[in-house]
DNA sequence: GCTCTTGTTGAGCATATTTGCACCAGAGGT
DNA sequence: ACCTCTGGTGCAAATATGCTCAACAAGAGC
């Protein structure tokens, strides 16, 4: 899951980006409204953090601008104590939620976790395939009732596949929503994941939620869900 | 398209479904939770509008249980002014969206009609033409239900004919959009891929749903569709 | 500081896919 | 009719892609 913060206050901004990043996210941050613009039309993010008191382009305006360019990842305002006009113009804006300042990392970790698996069409808090059940929340897979346990790029590897079930996942896509910055691309990480995945959650090759598909990717089914 | 109304004020619930059914929804309204809660759970709706200050069951817990019991159609919260608590932990049970009272029933329609969209969209979108049907997302081709599987380049090649039904599409044409550089132009590979997209995707050569145009390139047609 | 876990790499292997080639078929022009 | 040229097809070689194993490095936890 990649993440895009907007925070100018620079103790903050670090805070929020280290906690994500130790939350097992993938944080790009910047200091204003236009480095903000820029990462959001260059990027692919799975959701932004957007404090609404920014110089040089202010949050609102910040977030009109990345939803007029067509961007509808879901967006996390942060706004201080009071300023309740400032949540409403954000939500107006096409925020989707909002943290009230000062806040408490897990605060903003629960509503983004929320916020993400609604973006992917999930109205229920657990992801339910057949046999397999993943909780975003708590992180945990579970394979008929057993809890299986997962290091964490196969989790965040295993999420992502299953935030977008059916879809051709391409091996791009994985390692820019998996890993920070330019990475290695002539490497066979990918797939030495998959391979454990498959392992671990399809001890008996019966199930085979993990499709590969020849020179475009991987998909995640259950077809005998 | 099916609506749900849970509202208990009688006026504002008579108004809100007379609206609704001249819209064109088929609407069933219920003035408290309970009744709210059978009718989510007996019928199959495309939507719901639920105010989340209910008698009985109020509407967060209201949601709350119609999430549980699987239903994940969208659901649109209405809160009283400055009830921002309300609208989070709303968003928080499973809503989908939030207007704010008093509204305009225009203000409902056009926020109903957002969200019966963005519900269709995770309907995975598809290029369908008579018994062909390509999934772009899954990158997957079935004729009359059943999966075809293509090559990487098969795929390509398709994709490219079907999203430009009924041109012709030139042999330079062609060659630019599935090779990345300049590619060695005497060589007959598109030909062999035409061939083996017509075995696959036609086999009785009944449909001929990709023409040769003499000297100009292919075109893709479903004449018997 | 040591150990155990996790992430990363590289090599070998097994296939699926792509491509080149040779040849065939049929369209269009003369 | 005949000729020519574009396009179609089958086959085998060349290549690309993905899987797995084992080893190694980095790092967390004790």
């Amino acid at each position: 899951m990649r993440l895009l913060v907007v925070e100018d206050e620079s103790l903050l901004r670090q805070q929020v980006e280290q906690g994500l990043t130790k939350e097992g996210y993938v944080v790009d941050a910047a200091e204003d409204g236009k480095t903000g613009l820029y990462y959001a039309t260059e990027y692919d993010y799975d959701a932004a953090i957007i404090d609404l008191g920014l110089p040089e382009i202010d949050g609102i305006s910040l977030i009109k601008k990345i939803r007029s360019t067509g961007k509808d990842f879901p967006v996390l305002i942060l706004t201080a104590r009071g300023d309740w006009q400032d949540k409403v113009a954000g939500l107006d804006a096409g925020a989707d939620d909002y943290v009230v300042k000062p806040f408490q990392l897990e605060e903003i970790v629960a509503r983004l976790n929320a916020l993400l698996r609604r973006a992917a069409g999930f109205a229920k808090p657990k992801l339910e395939f057949g046999q397999l059940s993943l909780d975003i929340s708590a992180k945990q897979l579970t394979l008929n009732e057993e809890n299986i346990v997962l290091t964490a790029y196969e989790y965040k590897m295993l999420e992502y596949l299953m935030l977008h079930p059916g879809q051709v996942i391409s091996k791009t896509e994985l390692t820019e929503h998996l890993y920070a910055q330019d990475y290695d691309r002539d490497s066979n990480v990918l797939e030495v994941f998959v391979t454990r995945l498959r392992q671990k959650l399809d001890p008996d090759q019966k199930l085979k939620p993990i499709e590969t598909v020849r020179g475009q990717g991987y998909r995640f089914v259950l077809t005998g869900a």
